[in-house]
Formats: structure tokens, C-alpha cells, sequence
DNA sequence: ATTATATATTCATATATTCGAATATGAAAA
DNA sequence: TTTTCATATTCGAATATATGAATATATAAT
């Protein structure tokens, strides 16, 4: 593995070991495809906070964001970070 | 999960989810149970620099450490953490 | 006992992260 | 077209992390 690869690697690592961006993403794989109004109430954090962390997740690759008229919702980016988020979740 | 799931969780990513300890991770699955003084010729890193970072795991339940004579040599600390390794190196 | 070798710890400083508060944007409803 | 609802961005202060330099400890060799 090159020396380039463990920085990727440990950059999408570190835009998920974080608490509540665990949280979220568990929340993504149970409810399919939630807006941001829903991980409000599932949370119970402030909508900014939630947003902050959702914004680091996106720029990471890690998450997708699709507007619904009114609203935001999330998915897991691709098969590759659900396999690795299914590893980590149920760790 | 329960929200300390979630907090126990990402520290345990946290303290893996840098560049050298990814590296060093590595190592220690690739050459069995290698001790520092293997790891500093490997990584051409400062000796001080590698044990912070293998304190930090060792705080954290990743790896274990054991003396043998003169050096220390390391090891993965038990089969889920070997098999989280694999998914993330293998990311 | 002294010296050499291997590893760990401490400390200081630079840098990065976190989160609340305030504000901005964007779409829908009135 | 103003108001409302949903989400995003910016900024600042507190806190955490990273790393080099210096030093300490522990075992081995002389």
C-alpha cells in the first residue's frame, strides 16, 4: 500500500470516528434516505450541528445529498462505504 | 446502539484513523508481531514519533505490546480489531 | 559499574476540531 | 412578494491532536 493511500484512507477514517457522524450514519442505513428534519428530532442536536457534520461527510465522499423540494435527504455514498460503515457499525 | 456505543465506537476509529498509525497497523499484520526499532526502519520516522503513536493504541485496546529481552515487539490486540483492520486496509 | 541499545515519556508549540451563535440561502406557501 | 420552513455557511472560542526536542527508563553487553 502506498504511503498516499493510508492519508485517503485515514482521512475518510477520521470523517467518520466522530460520535454523533456514527449516529447519523446508523440513522441513514435504518431510516432509507432521511431528510435532515428527521435526524433533528432522531438526535435531538441543534440543526447547524447536524448540518456542520453532514457537510464534512459529503466533502469526504461518505454521504449524498439529494433535495426533495423543501428538503435535504442523505444516503450512503456507495457499496464500498456501506460494507466498510456495516464493519464498523456492528464492530 | 446506545449513544456510548457510538462515543466508544469512534474513539476506537479515532485512534486509527491517522496516516502513520494506519501504517504501522499494517506492518504489524504483514511482518508478525514486528518491534519498534523494525517499524522505525520501515516508516523512516523519528523513534519518539512512533511510540506516541503506539501508546495511543495501545491506550485505546488496539494493539499489545511485549517485551522480549532488549525491544518490544507488537501485536494486534484480538480477532475483531484484526477483522475492523482488514475491512479498513482493505478499503 | 559503565556504556550501549531499545523504547517510553514529557513538554512546548503549531495546527486542527468541535460546537454554539448568528446569518445566509433556497424552495414552498400564503 | 412577503413569510415560512428546511438546510447550509460563517465565525469565534474552547478544546484536542500532532510532532520535534529533550529526557527518562529498562535491558544487555562490556
Amino acid at each position: 500500500m502506498e504511503k498516499a493511500d493510508y492519508t485517503q484512507n485515514a482521512q475518510i477514517l477520521k470523517a467518520m470516528a466522530h460520535p454523533t457522524r456514527l449516529h447519523i450514519l446508523s440513522l441513514i442505513r435504518d431510516k432509507k434516505h432521511p431528510c435532515v428534519r428527521v435526524m433533528e428530532e432522531s438526535l435531538g442536536l441543534a440543526q447547524p450541528n447536524i448540518s456542520q457534520h453532514l457537510t464534512i461527510m459529503r466533502h469526504m465522499g461518505i454521504v449524498e445529498a439529494e433535495r426533495d423540494g423543501n428538503q435535504v435527504c442523505y444516503r450512503i455514498k456507495d457499496e464500498k462505504i456501506e460494507k466498510l460503515l456495516k464493519e464498523i457499525l456492528e464492530f
